[in-house]
Formats: structure tokens, C-alpha cells, sequence
DNA sequence: ATTTATAGATACCGATCGGTATCTTTGTGC
DNA sequence: GCACAAAGATACCGATCGGTATCTATAAAT
């Protein structure tokens, strides 16, 4: 029944709910020990700071989604098919989401300012890990003449990236598939424009 | 010297600063009397809680964004020089922005979760004021033959909100424009294919 | 100049914040 | 079954939170 490891890994996820849900700051310990059943010493037995535990959730959220996501690019065999993995994920944020509050980048993105050094610098290395993958995505993609070679991967990844965070924040704020649907349909159509 | 005019605009404008930078949850009482040289007492003179005064800076916020951004669509005197306007408009976030910590709807459409309904019901005017006058914008351009007819204007003003906005959030994260300037170069090869 | 209404300052309230010192409970090796 | 180290609970800390009752200073009307 007491396993320490399984206590840090129920802190965490639970935190990590909380934390994209309401937010970092907005989140405190105790909200932290009425999610988990635990208490404040036993929580700070594992986390040696509210800093540290943000640190570590958020990570735990950036895996999950990382993992997730390159899961199904992986699963799928040839350029149109990965793209697609990826609007199915983005989409997903709307239906069966990997986690609640959606996109956890988006979120820390927000939030994490100037006083928040550690938050930011994850949130950056985040967005360069999505965009890297994009990327890949795509010059892969050329490698194997199913992309134009005249394009730049990384303006289009940039684009892909820009419009999904956009479209998944207006549909939650809409309460609405809407906008994600739209501008999936959107990158679909791109997406033709540089295919072979 | 004791104008209490000027003293509600000069925390409605202080506040708003401080809740579109930090948050508005992260953004407290005190913080704000440092920023005015004012005590709670005056605060809570002019605003019956700090809810209140949340609810008053958003819509100042939003007052602003959307008197520039209509009064420069308003100046253009086409189709093409008022789109020109609204990515002006955005890209002005990374640049000479009209308030400091980025779009104002985006950090609200962020932070306001359930358990704030008055600020999530004023993020969600704002973004049904935005596509409104996005849409509107190319319902003219159709009237005037500067726009095809076969185009849908809501779905080309939710992927231009959301490409938009999504640019931003990378720009802001990545503290350099190349985000927000490349969705705008994608978003101007898309007003070609749409335009006469 | 005096009165009067009110803007703003001061001093406080209980609740909650992040954090810690200390105690009790529990699993494990012998 | 006993000892022991570690996990978790309890009780507390000072600081800060949003909010308010009360007092003082000030501008305007007479």
C-alpha cells in the first residue's frame, strides 16, 4: 500500500491535472494534497519546493504529449498519413483529450512570464521539440518525393503549429469543435499544395 | 491634484497593465497599490472587489484592442490594405505593442477556466467580436467584387484568428518575430487565392 | 471662511499561502 | 519479532491574500 514511488507518481499526475487546468500559480498545495489524499509533509517529501513540483509536472505533461504524438506519427507509414496523425491529435483536444485543460505548451506558454525563468524555459524547449518533429516530418517527406523540394520545412512547420495552438484555443474558449475542424480542413488543403 | 476620475482610469490602466502581463489571478491587490502609489482604500472605493475591477480592466483592454484594430481597418481603403492592416495590427505585438504581455484575449482565453465565468464570458464576446469583423471585412470584399464569391467568410475568419494568434504565442515564447512574420507571409499567399 | 460630502489613508480582520520541525506509522532486513 | 530507516501525518510558522471599518484630508458649495 505504501510505495513511495507510487505516492510521487499520484503527486504528480494529480498536480499536472491541476496545474493545465487552473493553472500554475492559481494551484496551490493544498488543492495538491485534497486531489491526492495526501498531506503537506508528505508531499514535501518528494518535491523540495512548489517550483520544483511545477517543474516536474509540467514535464510529465510534455511526455505524455510527446510520447503520444510521436507514437502515432511513428504508427503511420507515409507522409499524408503522419500529417494526418497529427490533426487527429490536435483534434483529440476537443473530444478524448490525453489530459485535461488542454494544450499543456499553450498553457505554460501563457502563463510563464519573465518571473517564471524555469516554466518559460521549458515551455521553449517544447515548442522546439514540436517544431523539430514537424519538421523532421516533413523533410523526411521530401527524402521520399512525396513532399515538393522547393518548400522550407520549417515555415511550414511553423504555420502547422501556429494554426493548430490557434484553432484548439478558439474551440475551447467556444466550447465547440468548431474551429479546430476548420482549420484542420484548412492545413488539409495546404497540405496538398506541397505534396507530390 | 484629487480627481477621482482620473484616479478609476489610472488603476483600471495600471490593473489591466499588470493582468495581461502576470495574470489575473497572479496579479494581487497589493501589487496594484504599488503600481498606482494608491491604498486599498482608494482601490476599493472605485471597485467593489477585486472580481470587479478584473471585469473593468478586461474591458478596457478589449476597448483598446479593438478601437486600433477597427480604426486601421477602418483607414485602409480596400480589401487587400485592410487584411494588410490587421496583420499590421498582429505583428505590432512583437514590436510597439498597445499593451505590454500580448494579446489580451489569448491570456484571458488561457487563464479563465469554469471557475470564472465573467471573464470567460468576456473572452468569448471578444473572439465573436473578432471573427464578426474579420468576417464582415470579407463580406465587403465580396460586395465589391474585390473577393470571390464561392468562399465561406467564417471559416476564412476562424483560420485567419486562429493562424494569427497561434503566431503570436510562438513569437511571444520565442521572443523573436520570425513566428508572427511567417504565418502573415502564409496568410498573405492565402488571401491571393481568395482574392479577384 | 466654514461647512459638507467624499476621496483616499490607516489599521486591522480571518483565511490561506508556501514551507518546516516534529511526531507517528509503516515496510523491510536481520 | 525486533530494530531501523524512511514515508507520511500533525501542528505550526511568518507572510500575504482579499476585504472592511474607521479616520483624515481635500475639493467644492455656500
Amino acid at each position: 500500500m505504501r510505495n513511495p514511488e507510487t505516492t510521487k507518481n499520484t503527486i504528480i499526475k494529480e498536480s499536472a491535472n491541476l496545474f493545465n487546468t487552473q493553472g500554475y500559480k492559481a494551484t496551490s498545495i493544498s488543492d495538491i494534497t485534497k486531489a491526492t489524499g495526501l498531506t503537506k509533509g508528505a508531499i514535501y517529501r518528494h518535491f523540495e519546493s512548489k517550483s520544483d513540483l511545477e517543474q516536474q509536472a509540467l514535464r510529465s505533461l510534455s511526455r505524455v504529449m510527446f510520447s503520444e504524438l510521436g507514437d502515432s506519427i511513428r504508427n503511420a507509414n507515409n507522409f499524408k498519413m503522419k500529417i494526418e496523425a497529427i490533426f487527429t491529435f490536435f483534434e483529440n483536444y476537443m473530444n478524448t483529450p490525453l489530459y485535461e485543460g488542454g494544450c499543456p505548451l499553450m498553457n505554460v506558454a501563457v502563463e510563464a512570464d519573465d518571473t517564471n525563468t524555469a516554466l518559460r524555459q521549458q515551455a521553449y524547449n517544447m515548442l522546439a521539440q514540436l517544431k523539430a518533429s514537424v519538421s523532421k516530418l516533413i523533410v523526411n517527406g521530401m527524402k521520399n518525393d512525396q513532399v515538393r523540394q522547393d518548400i522550407d520545412p520549417e515555415f511550414y512547420s511553423t504555420i502547422f503549429i501556429a494554426t493548430l495552438e490557434g484553432g484548439i484555443m478558439m474551440s475551447k474558449l467556444e466550447r465547440s469543435k468548431d474551429a479546430i475542424t476548420k482549420t484542420v480542413a484548412h492545413l488539409r488543403d495546404l497540405i496538398e499544395t506541397i505534396r507530390i
